[in-house]
DNA sequence: CTGTTGAAATTTTTT
DNA sequence: ATTTCAACAG
């Protein structure tokens, strides 16, 4: 490589894998990246180092899990580019997000109609279900899966590209028994997506995988993309494996990077498989592993060594930190739900005052609703929060409601999208609605084909304003604000007779507003909203960017990033893993992973509770369904052995790490402390 | 057919 | 809490 200025700015800071990764030439290349092994980094040099060496930036396609992960990973390139050199024109963003994108742009190509309209999953159940009442499969089978059973057959299916039968017997072999009426229902489910001009989420790829084996279009595509990066490649699917393979069918010019101990995907069909074989499918790979953490300090990182020993798969490595100092885990046992919350609540202060400020610290749990009790006490302190995973923005009722009738506009053949606003109308239901929509399912459709109909007495007044609205929305394009105006007009009134708290719906719907000036076009605002909702309300427009925000994540949300101290919640049998996959050991394993990853997010401080007596509670209801005294064992993931690389405390008599009480305002690694010895407290057993 | 009410059953993670 | 189904009134 020539060693100009330029290139030594590019790669410096690297350590010797890293730098081996970031200069590999265009033969195929996996990097087994550990926790904190600088992944990121790595491939951020990469893609620097290629546009650095001339590659041009919009030939680089750099596959992440997050549209958020893209971002930064370009920005950072951009920062250690030299100024003449761009990594704005780079292809960046999820397999979805790309999918999108080239369909539109070759779809017409291979007879695809380039105005499809994009299903989020809701609504894809939505449709499902309602072929299930079309075949009345449900009239004499009670126990008939229910729409989001059946998507989950139906995607698991496509991304894992097996059939019908063997995703039954091996996932969901309580429908068994329900192969032939799955296999119509899902072949007409294809069938009318196709008739709507409807993607959901499985078609960006499979489509996607189309394209790519059309003789022309699949070599236009192939030339235009030098390199492919995938980042968290632990967490692809066989579809996307194929994809791979269509796009770069010898390997050349593919880099892969990802650690098997952190696969946490595989209800999306995710196989480790995909890494684990990647050398075999591509016999000329290098494989590079990164085993420096630079993130933990190695007290923390003796924890969770320790956690996934029992776990390994392949691709041994052994991580190691050079950060020495810093204190003990801690593994607090509570005696209830209550206790914990108080505890963490009274931890994240002892941390802010020492100066950590709140977006350094992060409460991690397996599941959204294991947050609640925590919530409360959140808010009763006045700390603020923002919580990833869990109910999103766009899926609200309202919102879903205005996305609507933009995405009716844009294909009047979305009878998902149709029904939903027809149904708002008072007088129409399921039925008026479906035969409504019938009459758009013609080529060129537009509303005017309701002009003639009579609509029911109670939509009289409505109905006139309602067709002139949609029309116009139909032939406009762009002012995307002026467009959601012009909606609001119509639908205030339905809002505020059908929803309670119609005034903070609405506040909702004008931040909507505010999302959409962002977007040019109304097929990129619904493409990208839907595929890339905002995670949180951080991600909101109007958030107090400014403001000092605690992190509440699932542990699937918090893949990928890192805070200077973690708490985990819930470190129970029954919690994590849970127990509904007790009995599978494939998914107790991934369990375990799970848990590895929640450890793995903290830098320097790192508090583990399990609450002793818990009743396990439903979903978002107040009442207890198991029959136990609500006992909780600790999780069984944390060992004997890794037990010992923790200081056991009781929420009721806890003392402090002494890091804590030296450690100085934004500095990274704890202060050296003369630390004495303490023992452990004993917690009561059994 | 629409819209409401009540009863019974359910149980995670997310592009 | 939410989903689904059935029964019933208008």
């Amino acid at each position: 490589m020539p060693a100009t200025a330029a290139k030594d700015r590019v790669l410096d800071a690297l350590n010797e894998p890293q730098l081996e990764a970031a200069t590999h030439g265009d033969g195929p290349l996996l990097i087994i990246a550990g926790a904190g092994s600088g992944k990121t980094t790595t491939l951020v040099h990469r893609v620097a180092q290629l546009i650095d060496a001339g590659v041009a930036p919009q030939r680089i396609l750099l596959l992440t899990f997050t549209r958020r992960s893209a971002a930064d990973m370009l920005s950072r390139a951009q920062r250690v580019l030299p100024k003449n050199r761009n990594s704005g024109r780079v292809w960046a963003g999820t397999f979805h997000g790309t999918g999108a994108r080239l369909l539109r742009m070759y779809g017409e190509a291979i007879g695809l109609n380039p105005r499809f309209t994009i299903h989020d999953r809701g609504d894809s159940e939505d449709l499902m279900r309602s072929l299930v009442v079309e075949l009345k499969l449900n009239k004499d089978d009670k126990k008939f899966p229910k729409k989001g059973t059946l998507m989950a057959i139906h995607s698991f299916s496509v991304n894992a590209g097996r059939t019908l039968n063997q995703v039954l017997k091996s996932n969901f072999s309580g429908h068994a028994a329900r192969q032939g009426p799955l296999k119509k229902l899902f072949t007409a489910y294809e069938r009318r997506k196709q008739q709507l001009a409807v993607f959901d989420y499985d078609d960006l790829l499979v489509r996607w995988c189309e394209l790519l084996e059309h003789d022309e279009v699949g070599s236009r595509i192939r030339e235009r993309f030098d390199h492919v990066l995938v980042d968290e490649y632990q967490d692809t699917n066989p579809l996307q494996s194929r994809l791979l393979k269509l796009l770069r069918p010898d390997g050349r010019g593919l880099t892969v990077v990802g650690d098997d101990a952190q696969s946490i995907y595989s209800f999306r069909a995710a196989t480790v498989r995909n890494i684990l074989d990647f050398p075999k499918q591509f016999p000329k790979a290098r494989v590079v592993k990164l085993e420096q953490n630079y993130r933990s300090t190695e007290p923390l990182l003796a924890a969770s060594n320790q956690v996934i020993a029992a776990a390994r798969e392949q691709y041994k490595k052994k991580l190691w930190s050079d950060r020495r100092e810093g204190s003990r885990p801690q593994l607090i046992t509570c005696h209830d739900e209550d206790e914990q919350s108080e505890f963490i609540v009274g931890r994240i202060l002892d941390h802010k005052k020492a100066g950590i400020p709140l977006r350094e610290q992060a409460v991690l749990f397996r599941a959204s609703h294991h947050s609640i009790s925590l919530e409360t006490e959140l808010a009763r302190h006045n700390i603020p929060f923002v919580k990833y995973g869990g109910l999103k923005f766009v899926e609200a009722a309202h919102v879903k409601d205005l996305m609507s009738f933009l995405r009716l506009a844009e294909n009047p053949r979305d009878v998902v999208a149709g029904t939903r606003v027809l149904t708002l109308l008072p007088g129409i239901g399921p039925k008026k609605a479906s035969q409504l929509m019938e009459m758009l399912a013609v080529p060129d459709a537009d509303f005017q084909l309701w002009a003639a109909t009579k609509p029911p007495a109670k939509a009289k007044q409505l109905w006139p304003g309602f067709l002139i609205m949609m029309q116009e929305l139909m032939e406009q394009g762009g002012n995307m604000p002026g467009q959601i105006e012009r909606v609001l007009e119509f639908y205030q009134p339905l809002l505020a007779e059908q929803y309670d708290n119609p005034d903070r719906r609405l506040a909702d719907l004008e931040q909507l507003q505010q999302i959409a000036a962002k977007f040019d076009e109304r097929t990129e605002m619904l493409s990208d909203l839907t595929i890339d909702p905002p995670t949180s309300e951080s991600e909101l427009p109007g958030a107090a960017k400014d403001r000092d925000h605690l992190v509440l994540s699932t542990m699937h949300s918090a893949k990928g990033l890192e805070w200077q101290a973690v708490y985990v919640l819930h470190a129970s049998e029954g919690m994590i893993p849970q127990e509904r996959s007790f009995d599978d050991v494939d998914a107790v394993k991934e369990e375990r992973r799970m848990f590895y990853v929640a450890l793995t997010r903290a830098a320097n401080w790192l508090y583990v509770c399990h609450a002793q007596v818990h009743f396990q509670r439903s979903g978002y209801g107040g009442w207890n369904r198991w029959d136990d005294d609500g006992f909780r064992e600790l999780t069984r993931f944390l060992s004997p052995g890794a037990q010992q690389c923790f200081d056991r405390q009781t929420a009721s008599q806890f003392v402090p790490p002494d890091s804590l009480v030296t450690s100085q305002s934004k500095s990274r690694s704890p202060r050296k402390s003369t630390r004495k010895k303490r023992k452990s407290r004993p917690v009561r057993q059994g």
